[in-house]
DNA sequence: TCTGGGGTCCTAGGACCC
DNA sequence: TCTGGGGTCCTAGGACCC
């Protein structure tokens, strides 16, 4: 992995970088909008929850015409639909200007869009690190450059980016903002700087000044939490944040204090890698109302574990820890696992596993959401050699059905890093999915 | 803000080993 | 056996991100 540069050395390692950072726009909303092109430029709220009977449920992604009604990702379904009522079913009384369309989340058809997308990505820059289905980063160092372009004022790098953009709006019909920079936390922020359809540009000389008006809150790692203390300290933008006294914020904050400060100041030596293999899947679900009955708690542990398992199976994934998750009313999130002594790829043992903790500390307890994740995964095909030369992103993952239980053999602890090697019987354990590329999430 | 689902990384304390 | 120090692994929780 070659993570980081030598202790010592500055943050350029030779020429300056060109980071490309490109984040789809209100993607779900997009997506919708490409299967029905009525709707476009009208509210769109995509989400789950808000048909008869389902009473909880959140907002996906709002269109920019349903955020002027105050709808917001994440919001309850609830306060969406309040501040903006379902047109569909709409009164006699009802006013359809002040009314929106609200889809219900298809991931499957969102992740067919994003690999067009990806596609176009990948054609454009020889590493890309797929962060979530509507977010990448680009390295194009050796395809641009930072030199002004013949014509005047602006770099190359500049209409490089301009000719990704216009390739996704072209051939796949969505629009999207890029920020490149020489790193990818100030990419990171330029994408977002002037959403949507943006293409801002920062080059290596001015990136402090580009960072120093932007709020705390807007860099990448600074949460609510975080931001209240460094508010408190005074620390209101990017700027007070790069002039802050670094072994302040270290005492404040630990390691992420002096990352934070570093990338303030515009030093960010990460380099863009490419996506890797999962270190952990999960499986949750939420009650419609808090319950303490102890069979509906099985039974949704039950339903989660053979989920999870199933998507371990399918992904190629043995796992050597299983674990639950048990989130109480109002908001308390408690976890419990259990290593094993070597990775295995059994359903039924997940299943044993999570009721077995369920059933050791809160079979009495009124839960709200339940979960099921397993980690310390380990890959069949353990090394990083396939990378790319793999299609087939389609769902028909299940021909793997011989159960290998890798217990306690290969002690190797050589954790971490994903490229351990399971135990391996026989030479009948291909994986597919050399990497998850077709990150699920949004 | 009364809160959905799927992830990542970091920290701290305890167990255990030498 | 009244007590040092280093290292690793494990579990649990917290903060953050999309």
């Amino acid at each position: 992995m070659a993570e980081e540069t030598l202790p010592g050395t500055t943050a350029d390692d030779g020429p300056d970088s060109i980071v490309l950072h490109v984040d789809m726009d209100c993607f779900y909303a997009a997506c919708e909008r490409l299967r029905e092109p009525e709707i476009e430029g009208e509210p769109v709220v995509v989400g789950m929850g808000y048909e008869p009977g389902e009473g909880h449920g959140a907002v996906a992604t709002a269109s920019y015409e349903a955020r002027e009604f105050g709808v917001e990702s994440a919001q309850p379904i609830s306060t969406a639909l309040e501040r903006l009522p379902r047109i569909e079913g709409l009164g006699p009384d009802g006013d359809p200007a002040a009314a929106g369309h609200y889809r219900t989340v298809d991931l499957e058809f969102y992740k067919e869009v994003a690999a067009d997308v990806k596609a176009i990505l990948h054609d454009c820059a020889d590493v890309v690190r797929e962060v979530s289905i509507d977010e990448a980063y680009l390295d194009v160092t050796d395809r641009t450059a930072w030199d002004l372009a013949a014509s005047g004022d602006r770099t190359l790098a500049e209409g490089f980016a301009r000719y990704v953009k216009q390739r996704i709006a072209r051939e796949v019909g969505v629009a999207a903002s890029i920020g490149v920079a020489p790193n990818m936390s100030t990419a990171k922020i330029a994408s977002d700087f002037d959403k949507p359809d943006g293409l801002v540009v920062v080059r290596p000389g001015e990136v402090r000044s580009f960072l120093a008006p932007i709020p705390v809150e807007e860099v990448h790692g600074v949460g609510p939490v975080t931001a209240r203390k460094l508010g408190s300290l005074g620390i209101e933008t990017a700027g007070d944040l790069a002039e802050a006294d670094a072994s302040v914020l270290e005492a404040e904050f630990g390691s992420r204090g002096r990352e934070l400060h570093e990338r303030a100041r515009g030093y960010d030596d990460r380099t863009v890698t490419p996506t890797g293999r999962p270190k952990s899947l999960s499986r949750e679900s939420a009650f419609t109302e808090p319950t303490d009955d102890i069979e509906d708690k099985r039974e949704v542990v039950r339903a989660l574990a053979a989920d999870v398992a199933d998507r371990a199976n399918s992904r190629g994934a043995m796992y050597r820890t299983i674990g639950i998750k048990v989130v109480v009313p109002p908001f308390d999130i408690n976890t419990r696992a259990t290593s094993l002594s070597g990775p295995v790829d059994d359903p039924e043992l997940v299943e044993s596993v999570a009721l077995d903790l369920l059933d050791a500390e809160f079979e009495e307890t009124t839960v709200r959401k339940l979960g099921v994740r397993v980690s310390k995964l380990s890959f069949a095909d353990a090394d990083q050699s396939s990378l790319d030369g793999w299609e087939s992103a389609g769902a028909g993952g299940d021909d793997i059905s011989d159960d290998r239980v890798g217990d306690g053999a290969s002690d190797d602890t050589s954790d971490d890093a994903g490229d351990d090697e399971p135990p391996n019987d026989g030479g009948k354990t291909r994986s597919h999915e050399g990497q998850s590329s077709l990150v699920e999430f949004d």
